[in-house]
DNA sequence: TTAATTATTAGTAAGCGTTATCGATAAAAT
DNA sequence: ATTTTATCGATAACGCTTACTAATAATTAA
């Protein structure tokens, strides 16, 4: 008996859709603001979070809480995992699922009723791997904090 | 050649250090301020949140950056996972460590250098499982956010 | 021991990402 | 046509965290 609001396409939502949907990289809401606003300069931040909370809810969008950073948002709705690296910042998402026998582990172990997986992984990708090699700046004490542009 | 800074045992960071040791669940900052502000009533929150930064930094304790949720703070160092009670609240260890044979798949598969993992389960905790039962909260649209206490 | 340096403090302001409030507007329902 | 409702842009408020300040106490250097 859950009572589901209608949603209106507004020009609004139909644009941070489609915006949200090009950027490969699941983006902030504000870097899907800056997107936005390049068709919309008048659209506000605070509309880009109703419609998107409101595109999450209708199961359009995902949303991902981030550990410690800002919340990003996701069009692949499936149940998956993310990778990031710690020097570009890059979030991949991840193909290889959890085994079920872990899971299966976890439920004997604790007597949880799990509702939702969240894992995230930090490393540094192929790509800065290369150039951390050929560039050295293990100099600075944090590798992670002065090379993240 | 790290320069690890001198750090000085004060006794608002001893007893930041005792009271923390003394809760069995993650607390977040301002709980143990509440905490500690019974010891020492002029304590501030500013004061709280920077020794638990040195502390950590120290790594004496760890800080625990959950999706979408305030900072927790942990005494068990040791890198281990966690599953959140999302009726209660409730924040427990998993004692379960992920397989090894599937860190080394995502290695293969991604390419990255993985540098931690963070993991998080929610669901519900046996003891609220039992309430579930016993209470009905089934009429309201989404038992997580009413039932929460 | 005395003087200079440094870490730390309490108090408070600022920062940052997000949410709530508001009157106005336009789509949908009656 | 009239009412109802969702949505809008603008802006204020919110919650958590960090930064700034002058004062103080511990440490180091002279």
């Amino acid at each position: 008996m859950v009572h589901r609001k209608f949603q209106r396409m507004t020009p609004q939502r139909k644009i941070i859709l489609e915006e949200l949907r090009q950027l490969r990289f699941h983006p902030t809401a504000d870097e899907i603001y800056d997107r936005v606003r390049l068709r919309l300069p008048r659209i506000s931040l605070g509309t880009v979070y109703r419609n998107l909370e409101s595109l999450a809810a209708q199961g359009a969008i995902r949303k991902l809480d981030m550990a410690g950073s800002q919340r990003r948002f996701d069009v692949n709705t499936e149940l998956h995992h993310h990778i990031r690296c710690l020097r570009c910042g890059a979030l991949e998402d991840v193909s290889v699922g959890l085994p079920s026998s872990w899971e299966d582990m976890l439920v004997d172990t604790h007597g949880y009723d799990i509702q939702g997986v969240h894992l995230e992984i930090w490393g540094f990708c192929p790509k800065c791997l290369e150039d951390r090699d050929r560039v050295n700046c293990q100099e600075n004490t944090d590798h992670n904090e002065t090379c993240t542009h």
